[in-house]
DNA sequence: ATGCAGCTTCCAGCAACCGGAAGGTCAAGG
DNA sequence: CCTTGACCTTCCGGTTGCTGGAAGCTGCAT
């Protein structure tokens, strides 16, 4: 198989796949053409990084991952361990944007959105929270 | 005043000052020396800046925000689509990461996390979901 | 032979900086 | 006067995970 067919049934571009390939995580084979020639594996641990990747893995725990996989004497607890300190990555992720959110939005509320150039999201912005300037 | 000092009053490192000067977001005069000499307008401005970047505007908002900041005839209609516009954006990346931590959280819950190598979170990954191969 | 799709490599660039090297400057202390 | 050390300057490269494009080769159809 060639990139262009790996990249439909892996759901991949073939830059990605490209790019995989530079960085290690996977090894296709050469044609005598040059071209890459993609077996069954191959479009397996390609899909496994897709959906590894659209979980947020990054690229160095997709690594980890595979490794785990192709490791048949792996424990599952490893497994798991990736897999939480990425969950917890992902909380505090939520957590951070949870907490501009509440404030963009009490911002923007407060904000009538007319004509007039009397705005708090800007005056929140430059600093006038509260301490009213002396003189 | 000298770029150490402004970074410590605005919460900024001297590298993200000089880099926004770079991209045109300051314009601090230079001394004799070619040391960058800030001012209170400056310090303002990055201090307006420190608190939209901690909001997750990108830097073309901030460049745009800071536009209207200047503009006494703004509307602040104007500066609300900015906001709610940027709101929509963290609203749909949470929505995305919560998708992420539910499918993540259930196949964490899913596996026992022992020395076996038996695990859901990799078989999910592998594609092992209830559609078992043929043969 | 020609054309075009598909493959190859390499280089640049995105966001928003951070780290470090090489060198100029300034204030203090001996 | 000279040194030390903290500051400042510019420039280059790296980060993450790709994506786009250029230049050139291959493969297949006409």
């Amino acid at each position: 198989m060639n990139i262009g067919d790996v990249a439909e049934q892996s759901g991949l571009p073939p830059k990605t796949i490209r790019y995989y390939e530079d960085i290690g995580l996977i090894r296709p084979k050469r044609g005598g053409n040059g071209y890459r020639t993609f077996d069954g594996v191959d479009v397996h641990r390609l899909a496994f990084l897709g959906r590894a990747r659209s979980l947020g893995f990054s690229i160095e725990e997709c690594r980890a991952l595979l490794a785990l996989y192709a490791d048949e004497a792996r424990a599952s607890s490893e497994v798991k361990q990736v897999a939480a300190a990425h969950l917890e990555q992902i909380d505090r992720k939520i957590a951070e944007l949870q907490a501009m959110r509440a404030t963009l939005a009490r911002l923007i509320h407060r904000c009538h959105g007319d004509d007039r150039p009397d705005c708090p999201i800007l005056a929140d912005l430059s600093g006038e929270t509260g301490a009213a300037p002396q003189g």
